[in-house]
DNA sequence: AATCTTCCATATCGATCGATACGAAACCTA
DNA sequence: TAGGTTTCGTATCGATCGATATGGAAGATT
């Protein structure tokens, strides 16, 4: 898992995952049929195991900021921890593809699609609640959400520090408006 | 140059370039030498005919927060070109790699790094003028902005129409203060 | 017109990819 | 303990990677 969050599907040869797991050819092929059933394996494991935070800040009993607010912190910690590659595994695995892997790209962009899904759903929550008071839709509000989320992965594989993602979750953030406050009507920008 | 940046540097093949191009795998390598001098091409040229917003937007003699504008709005609009790959070529030619390519990685990543510095230059002389009042350090505002814009061309990879992406644009914008206008000290969120 | 030089596409190079056939070692059964 | 079976690591498979050697056509020179 690791060696395909650092250096995505396509790049992580088999020599590497014989090395790294420390088995022979015929073994992994026993264990996970080929190449591709492997990547979907640690793609599970890592949704079971490294983004806990994402489902946990979602569904908290707080506020509809307040669970955005976790959520942003929370991919700042993820997507920073040491002895771990940095970002996350949804957007390095393959973001650029060649046309053999299409298949592995479409799968991870439905997992980006899911979350930024996810995002939307706590949102319009929010928003039914009258937490969420004003500003572009849902679905926009989610894009961005997602979007700046994608962003921090970037960055922290560009070797960003935990303190500083933190910082552009708390800069992102700024962007919702606050509980029950009027972010001003200026409808357009 | 459409090749590298749909596929990225390692899952663009010769024979996928030596096909697009109409020329034979002599003819290519006469006229650039190998494929990494090729890319290095690619990525000049990308420079100079598809990110001139970016320079635009940060040199126009207009307020901080209007530069800034013009720049989200700009990638939203460069991001998702009809006829172009979509996303930033920056980002999409080798966000994670193989070992042998790490060159190549490294030198995409000087290119955001340099993005971000430029925006962070920008922003400097913003507040030096008094034009950025308040909020996270300029490092900080500048590598929001730089990781909001790697994740709108995510976003645009997976889809995002312009529309959608100008919308992330300007919910993004809402996180930095209005000119002369305080945020409200909430110093810690 | 005959020869020579230049140029260029085809065919192929060694290396590496993901994946597997095969022979040896270990183990269970009689 | 001998025989039969199963297991498992090595060696190698065909395909493709980036890159290049070679044979033949085109044009210039004598």
């Amino acid at each position: 898992m690791h060696l395909f969050w650092e250096h995505g599907y396509e790049a992580t040869s088999l020599a590497m995952l014989r090395e790294a797991m420390g088995l022979t050819p015929p073994q992994i092929y026993n264990a996970f049929t080929d190449k591709e059933t492997l990547f979907r394996k640690a793609l599970t494991r890592y949704h079971e195991t490294e983004i806990g935070f994402a489902l946990e800040a979602l569904s908290a009993p707080v506020p509809t900021r307040e669970a955005i607010r976790r959520l942003l912190l929370g991919a700042a910690e993820a997507y920073s921890r040491p002895g771990k590659p940095g970002g996350c595994l949804f957007v390095s695995g393959a973001l650029a593809a060649s046309p053999q892997a299409q298949a592995i790209a479409d799968e991870l962009k439905a997992y980006r699609k899911a979350s930024e899904a996810a995002i939307a759903q706590r949102l319009a929550k929010g928003r039914a609640m009258g937490d969420l008071p004003e500003g572009p839709s849902v679905e926009g509000f989610a894009k961005y959400i997602a979007g700046v989320m994608n962003g921090m992965s970037i960055q922290a594989r560009d070797g960003a520090s935990a303190e500083e993602l933190r910082i552009m979750a708390q800069t992102a953030l700024a962007a919702l408006p606050a509980e029950g406050q009027n972010r001003g009507a200026s409808s357009k920008e």
